[in-house]
DNA sequence: GTTTTAGTACTCGGATAGGCCGTGTCCGAGTGCATCTGG
DNA sequence: CCAGATGCACTCGGACACGGCCTATCCGAGTACTAAAAC
């Protein structure tokens, strides 16, 4: 089970967004030559984050990417969900109902769900829980606090790239 | 982010194995028949059980799998690590040391994990906490309670199957 | 000098190919049982 | 009748193709700016 590489590249654009403020966007380019990323496929990636409402788009030159809202309102909840889609890892195929399995112990009331189901859906709402439950503001809080610069170094860096 | 689907059909069988009890062994053949699932693959699937020590097969003619020990001592995590792998669904490429992001704002101290990691890193660990909390003795209880007859009726199957 | 207008360069946006891992299948090695044979 | 050997059928175990989704890329629609030309 392995999530999309896009999820990482997602949220430290984010953070990137946040450093640069909403006052200049960020092209796909731009971004994609601070990390390193291929630039077509960030594209694509980043496109997610704005049909989910998380980043907005200036279309032409000058145009770009900035934030929707603040960070505080962007939980890792909505970044992993934007990219990686909205459904539980774990899918519940009714396997109880079928074959020699399903013939046997009289039938099953409709209401019931499969206690395997239920487990792993306790578990999956644990996963979403805490990641619904961090805010990409808490981690701009304390990337400021570990690395105090780097902000002001971010804006140069964007500032310093040729047109 | 998909789990397996061979996660399901491992519980499940599991399950019917404490059952059945671990007198009588039953083949990938016979369950995959109980489950309407593809034999080969099914058998594929509960090879990883074997690998992991949650099944002990035995060869030959009467053969087949049973439990290596009681459903107390199975959790979902054990499964789950079995069919779909032990490592985290995130993982992080260290994007932050890469292209411009690496050049600016000084050296980043190797000790310190990269901020985003560790916060997904606090998800996965709820979500295997949950999943290392959860026994496949509880479940197995749980659906005597539902299904009072159910293991009686499976026993009934499986003996009742033609050799 | 001002206004209009055409051109251009740049951006996002969605539609289009390739690669890898999960899915599905196959055949070979090993084991226990039944049968046959010899004493 | 009994003991041993032999063959066989059945099981697990790992090695071998296929397909779907993530990965990666490309080209088209739209926009703001620039510059030239007309008034």
């Amino acid at each position: 089970m392995k999530m999309s590489r896009g999820v990482e590249w997602a949220l430290h654009c984010c953070l990137t967004l946040a450093m640069t403020g909403e006052d200049e966007a960020l092209t796909a380019g731009e971004l994609a030559r601070f990390f390193d990323l291929p630039k077509a496929y960030l594209h694509k990636q980043i496109q997610a984050l704005v049909r989910a409402g998380i980043l907005s788009s200036t279309p032409g030159p000058g145009g770009g990417y900035v934030l929707a809202r603040p960070l505080d309102a962007v939980s890792f909840m909505d970044v992993v969900a934007a990219i990686d889609g909205p459904d539980p890892a774990f899918r519940c195929d009714e396997i109880r109902q079928r074959g020699g399995s399903g013939a046997i112990g009289g039938p099953i009331d409709p209401g019931t769900r499969c206690l395997i189901d239920q487990a792993m859906g306790r578990a999956d709402l644990a996963w979403r829980r805490e990641l619904a439950a961090t805010s990409l503001g808490s981690i701009q809080t304390d990337v400021g606090s570990a690395r105090p610069g780097l902000a002001e170094s971010t804006r140069r860096w964007f500032a310093d790239q040729p047109h």
